[in-house]
DNA sequence: CAAGATGCTAAACGCGCGTTCAGTTGGGCA
DNA sequence: TGCCCAACTGAACGCGCGTTTAGCATCTTG
């Protein structure tokens, strides 16, 4: 079936979505149809004609980046974080512009975006259970909430950083996630093992304000 | 000297630079020229006139919003987090605008979003230093990074979830935050009283990775 | 009062964009 | 063979943008 990639279609309707995938990953949603037709090798005409509009084209785009990260997804052995997934594939070269699309979307917010994250929400829930289940990981109260909370922040944390500090080759991914996780992993660990607070006395008084929320102002 | 606030100045260059700071908040750096002078009541060119161009409009912009949080900051009595204050901020209609274009601004990157969160960073590491001097926060074995991971997670996630759920009224930022706290307050707390691991394996991993590295492959 | 700076505008310029259009090529099929 | 349809292109269109220019009032100042 698939003989080693996507990529081996080459009929101009996928060589101008990969070529707008690398472009809309490397300049953002800005990139104009004219690079991109350049990009692939066609005018600027043949995008519009194959996809209708520069709109038809992202959402071509959207579908597709969604599609192959959801196979390769299913294609890991074992579970694996969210994270870990996105980080995963910026280590292959191969996938790099699938990966910085798919983090220009989340930028970008749209319905892609949301179903990036209502997905990977989904994973971590699931990941999270079992740890619970095996004893590592401490149960919560709202086991959905918390999901959400951990991938909206650890994915949200990443996307600020790079805009903080954008990598003068943005197609280098995988150098960037090296730096990143090096600058936050001792915090992100003691964090996830220890707290921040040394005693409950915050939660209990999160807790009490909630079920005896005061008068509203 | 201030009769009331910065408002008070209605200079046209003031003027434009007032509506410059709306416009920018509610549609992004997108917002052209034109509709800024609309809004302000004079023409496209006497903005130019002012201020140069539409860099020197935004420069200008971003000198005001970071000169106003300052100020607002040295004003505020008693110590309070970075988000408190933008928090606190947002709840008065009158600073909407401005909340709304530093967060635009952090979304977007560059030299005034690297200002707010190295100010922002260094505010968290005071407060942190605070609260572990009297006993309600735990040591980090690097309080700078950890108070830098902290704020790039509080806003990053913040920031994120307003990509994901654009409000339909950008300009109630006050809503919205009050949305948010709600969604995410109760995972929050527990993560910062209790942590995420039952026990401290995973840190102990980690402390050993990073003083005693593997080969680089 | 003359002269020049200042605040301000209407109109136009040039550019890049997404898109349209008329037309050419070439393979599949009656 | 003759026809058609799909793939494809170069040129142009229309638009909105940031910016420029020329000119007009209105103050300031010697």
């Amino acid at each position: 079936m698939r003989s080693a990639s996507a990529a081996e279609d080459s009929t101009a309707r996928a060589r101008i979505r990969d070529a707008a995938v690398l472009r809309f990953s490397r300049e953002g949603f800005r990139a104009s149809l004219r690079t991109i037709a350049q990009e692939a090798g066609v005018s600027a005409a043949l995008v519009v004609h194959h996809f209708g509009s520069k709109d038809g084209l992202r959402e071509a785009c959207d579908e597709h980046v969604l599609a192959v990260i959801r196979e390769q997804k299913r294609d890991a052995v074992g579970p694996t974080g969210p994270t870990q997934l996105l980080a995963r594939m910026a280590e292959l070269d191969e996938w790099a512009p699938l990966v910085g699309y798919a983090l220009r979307s989340m930028q970008a917010g749209g319905d892609l975006a949301r179903a990036f994250l209502d997905h990977f929400a989904a994973d971590a829930e699931e990941y999270l259970r079992e740890g619970v289940a095996a004893g590592t990981i401490l149960a919560s109260r709202d086991e959905v909430a918390r999901a959400r909370y951990l991938t909206v922040m650890g994915y949200g944390a990443f996307l600020l950083d790079i805009a903080l500090h954008p990598p003068e080759d943005p197609a280098d991914l995988r150098a960037y996630l090296h730096g990143y996780l090096e600058r936050t992993g001792l915090p992100a660990m003691e964090l996830f093992t220890q707290g921040l607070f040394t005693d409950r006395s915050m939660l209990d008084a999160y807790l009490m304000y909630v079920t005896d929320p005061p008068a509203e102002g």
